[in-house]
DNA sequence: CAGACGAGGAAA
DNA sequence: TTCCTCGTCTGT
C-alpha cells in the first residue's frame, strides 16, 4: 500500500480478513501509527521497500467505490521516478485531499440522484453548428481522425492568434464524446477559464467539469469522483488536473501550450505540458498542443517530425494580423508629451497621438506595462539606497499607499526617512509602474472611461469576470494592463495596443529572456483586430534593433525562433541538451553555503556531463531561506547521476534539497 | 527535579 | 505527515 505522504516506499498488510485479496488500484484504509490513512494498493512493491519485519497488521477497510485506473498508477509512478519524488507524495497530489473518502454514503447517494438529470440534460442540449474556414476545416479533419485513431501522437495546432483554435479542437472534443471517451482541456491560468468555459457552453449546451485551485472541498470531491467514476466527459484545468483519476480519457489538450505557468515550481517541480505528453503516451491517445506561439521544444519537436503539424495562418472571419510599428524611445524628439509639472509621460507622442485618434473613433485602447505597482524602486535622493525587502534579496515595489514585496509579499509603510542615511522627505518612487501609468492616463485622457487591470486590482475570479464583461460591452475605452491581460481574450472592438516598454524582461541572464518576451509581446499584440476592424500595435523599445523587436515587426515567428534555436544548440541548452538543478535552501546562509561545498565534493564521475556551482542563486534569498544552487547539463538525464551523487551524503538540518528537472527560469 | 521545548526517527 | 521519545534547558 502507497500512503499520501513524502515517503519513498510501500507498506504491507494483512488482507486475510477480506473475501479476496485487494487488487492494485484499491483504494484502503490502514492503520499507520496512531492514525488511520487512506492509501492505495500499488501493482508492485518498490525495490526501495524492505520487507516487512514483524506481524502485519489487518486492513482496516476497503473503499467501496472504483479502484484508480492503472494507467493512472503508471503515471505517478513515471512522474515519482522522473522528478526524483517520493511516490506518496505524487499520490497526494492525485488523491488531493485527505478528507476525499470522508463519510462518503450520503454524497454518494446525493450523487446518484443527480446523475440521470444531468446526463439528460447533455443529451437534449443543442449543439451549435459551426461554419469553420477551409483551414479550419482540414485541421479538425486530422485531429477528428487522430481521436478515432485512439493511438499516442502529438499533434502542433500551430495558428496565429485570432485563427480559432478552438473551435478546432472543439470538433475533435466532439468527436471524443460521441465515441463516449472523457477529455482533459488544460489551461494555463483560471482567470482564462470564464471565457472558455461560455464558450464551451454555448457550442456544446452544457458545462464542462472545472477543476482548479480555488475550489471547495465539497466541489473537488464532487467533480474528483463523478470524473473516477467516468461520469464527467469533458475536464477543464489547470496543471493539477492532470493526476484527477481518468478511466476513459480520449484525448488531451494543452492550449497556449507555451505558457510559463505550466511549470510548478513549488513543492513538486514539474512541467505541466510535458507531464501531459506523458501521460497521453501511457494511455495511448492523442494529445493537442495549440499556440499562436509555440515554445522552442515544441517548435523543434514538430521540425522534427516527432510532432504532426497542423497550421491555421489566418485569423477567422476575415481579420487580419494587427500592423505592429516600433517607437525608438532613445530619440528624445518623440518623448514631447508633458505632465502636470511638466514632467515627462511614459506616453510617447506617436503612441499619444494614436490613442487620441482611436479614443475619438470610439474603439477601444489598451495599453500594456508589465510591472506591477506604482514605481519598482523606492530610492533616497540624498544616498542612493534603495529600500530592500528584509527577507528576499529584491527591492521593495512602491504600490503609493505602502511598500510590497513582490517576491513573498511582505508588507510595510512607506517610511517618511531614508532608513540609511535617516534624511526626512528624501525617498522618491522611481521607475515605471502600472499605477503610474494609470495617473497619467486619467490627466492626459480625463473623459475616457479606463480600467486598471492587475493581480492587485483585482482579487478572484468574479471581479476579473465583471471587468471583462465590462470591455466586452464597450463601457471601458482605455484598459491598462499587465501581463493579465496577455492572455486568450477576445476583445471585438479593441484597434490599438500600446506596449509602454517592450524591453522589460530582456535584460538579466536568462537564456530564455528572448523567448518569453517574444511570446508575450505577440500575445498582447494579438488582443488587437479580432474583428473587422484592423488592429494597430505601437511598441516602444530602447534597443528597437533587437532581434525581438525585428521579428515581432516583421511578423516573423519561425526566423526567430530558428535564431534562437541556434543559440541554444550552441551552448547546449534544451531541446539541444538537458538541464538539471539542484537547490539548496535554508535558513542560516553559512550552512547552506557549507552543504554546496560538501556536495561539491562528493561529485561521482561527470561521464559526457557539465556541473556549474554551487553558485548563489540570482535570487539568493527568497523568504529568508538562503539559496545555492548546482547545474547539471547532460545530453542524457541525469537522475541517475544525482542519484548517485546524493546517496551517502547526508544533508545537514536546516539545509533542504530540491531538485529540478528540466529547469525553466534560472532564478 | 518537574515541566517546556525542539529535533529526530518511526510508521507495516 | 503525525506523533512519540529523548535530550537539553529553565525556573523553582
Amino acid at each position: 500500500v502507497i500512503l499520501p505522504l513524502p515517503l519513498p516506499h510501500a507498506f504491507s498488510y494483512d488482507a486475510s480478513a477480506q473475501e479476496t485479496c485487494p487488487e492494485p488500484g484499491t483504494i484502503v484504509q490502514v492503520p499507520f501509527g496512531k492514525q488511520a490513512l487512506w492509501g492505495v494498493v500499488w501493482p508492485s512493491n518498490p525495490a526501495s521497500s524492505p520487507a516487512p519485519t514483524s506481524t502485519l497488521k489487518p486492513i482496516h477497510q476497503v473503499y467501496e467505490g472504483e479502484k484508480l485506473p492503472p494507467t493512472l498508477i503508471s503515471f505517478i509512478d513515471w512522474v515519482a521516478r522522473y522528478t526524483m519524488t517520493p511516490v506518496g507524495k505524487i499520490l497526494k497530489m492525485a488523491l488531493h485531499t485527505k478528507a476525499l473518502l470522508r463519510d462518503k454514503k450520503p454524497k454518494r447517494q446525493k450523487k446518484l440522484a443527480s446523475l440521470p438529470d444531468s446526463e439528460q440534460s447533455r443529451r437534449e442540449a443543442q449543439r451549435q453548428s459551426v461554419t469553420l474556414s477551409p483551414d479550419q476545416d482540414a485541421a479538425a479533419e486530422a485531429l477528428k481522425a487522430s481521436i478515432d485513431a485512439q493511438k499516442f501522437d502529438v499533434i502542433l495546432l500551430d495558428g496565429v492568434t485570432g485563427s480559432g483554435k478552438t473551435e478546432v479542437y472543439f470538433e475533435a472534443l466532439e468527436r471524443a464524446l460521441d465515441q463516449g471517451l472523457q477529455s482533459l482541456i488544460l489551461l494555463p491560468e483560471i482567470a482564462l477559464t470564464t471565457q472558455w468555459i461560455q464558450r464551451f457552453q454555448d457550442r456544446f449546451g452544457f458545462s464542462p467539469t472545472q477543476w482548479h485551485s480555488d475550489l471547495t472541498p465539497a466541489r473537488k470531491e464532487e467533480a474528483w469522483r463523478s470524473i473516477l467514476q467516468g461520469e464527467a466527459r469533458v475536464v477543464v484545468g489547470a496543471r493539477s488536473a492532470l493526476f484527477l483519476p481518468f478511466p476513459r480519457l480520449g484525448m488531451v489538450v494543452v492550449d497556449e501550450e507555451h505558457d510559463p505557468s505550466f511549470k510548478q515550481e513549488e513543492g513538486v517541480i514539474y512541467h505541466g505540458r510535458d507531464m501531459a505528453i506523458v501521460r497521453a503516451r501511457i494511455h495511448g491517445i492523442p494529445i493537442i498542443l495549440a499556440s499562436a506561439t509555440p515554445s522552442l521544444e515544441t517548435f523543434h519537436n514538430a521540425q522534427q517530425d516527432r510532432y504532426k503539424l497542423l497550421k491555421l495562418s489566418n485569423r477567422h472571419a476575415g481579420a487580419s494580423l494587427p500592423l505592429i510599428q516600433l517607437i525608438d524611445l532613445r530619440q528624445e524628439a518623440i518623448n514631447t508629451v508633458r505632465l502636470q509639472g511638466g514632467k515627462k509621460s511614459l506616453i510617447s507622442s506617436p503612441l499619444h497621438q494614436a490613442i487620441e485618434e482611436t479614443l475619438e473613433k470610439k474603439q477601444q485602447v489598451l495599453l500594456f506595462l508589465n510591472r506591477r505597482g506604482f514605481a519598482p524602486l523606492t530610492l533616497c535622493k540624498k544616498c542612493g539606497h534603495r529600500i530592500p525587502c528584509p527577507y528576499c534579496s529584491v527591492p521593495l515595489v512602491d504600490h503609493r499607499h505602502r511598500l510590497l514585496c513582490h517576491q513573498c509579499g511582505h508588507k510595510s509603510p512607506k517610511p517618511t526617512a531614508c532608513p540609511q542615511c535617516h534624511e526626512e522627505d528624501c525617498l522618491i518612487s522611481w521607475g515605471p509602474g502600472v499605477e503610474r501609468l494609470a495617473d497619467e492616463v486619467a490627466y492626459l485622457y480625463p473623459h475616457a472611461r479606463t480600467a486598471l487591470m492587475s493581480s492587485d486590482t483585482l482579487s478572484g475570479s468574479a471581479s476579473i469576470r465583471q471587468l471583462i464583461q465590462q470591455i466586452q460591452d464597450r463601457e471601458i475605452d482605455l484598459l491598462i494592463g499587465t501581463q493579465m491581460i496577455a492572455k486568450g481574450y477576445h476583445f471585438p472592438s479593441l484597434t490599438l495596443v500600446g506596449v509602454i516598454d517592450g524591453d522589460l524582461g530582456l535584460s538579466g541572464g536568462d537564456p530564455r529572456a528572448s523567448e518569453r518576451t517574444f511570446h508575450l509581446l505577440s500575445q498582447v499584440a494579438g488582443r488587437s483586430g479580432r474583428a473587422q476592424e484592423k488592429g494597430h500595435v505601437l511598441l516602444q523599445s530602447h534597443m528597437p534593433d533587437h532581434p525581438v523587436m525585428q521579428a515581432l515587426v516583421a511578423g516573423n515567428r519561425d526566423l526567430f525562433l530558428s535564431l534562437e534555436s541556434q543559440e541554444r544548440q550552441a551552448y547546449g541548452l534544451p531541446p539541444y541538451g538537458r538541464l538539471a538543478a539542484l537547490i539548496l535552501s535554508g535558513k542560516n546562509a553559512w550552512e547552506v553555503e557549507g552543504a554546496g561545498r560538501q556536495l561539491a565534493q562528493l561529485l561521482p564521475p561527470l561521464e559526457e556531463r557539465e556541473v556549474w556551482g554551487p553558485a548563489p542563486a540570482p535570487l539568493h534569498v527568497i523568504r529568508g531561506r538562503h539559496r545555492w544552487r548546482f547545474l547539471i547539463k547532460s545530453t542524457q538525464s541525469s537522475q541517475g547521476f544525482i542519484h548517485q551523487w546524493l546517496s551517502g551524503w547526508s544533508c545537514p538540518k536546516g539545509v533542504q534539497v530540491q531538485i529540478d528537472m528540466d529547469p525553466y527560469n534560472f532564478l
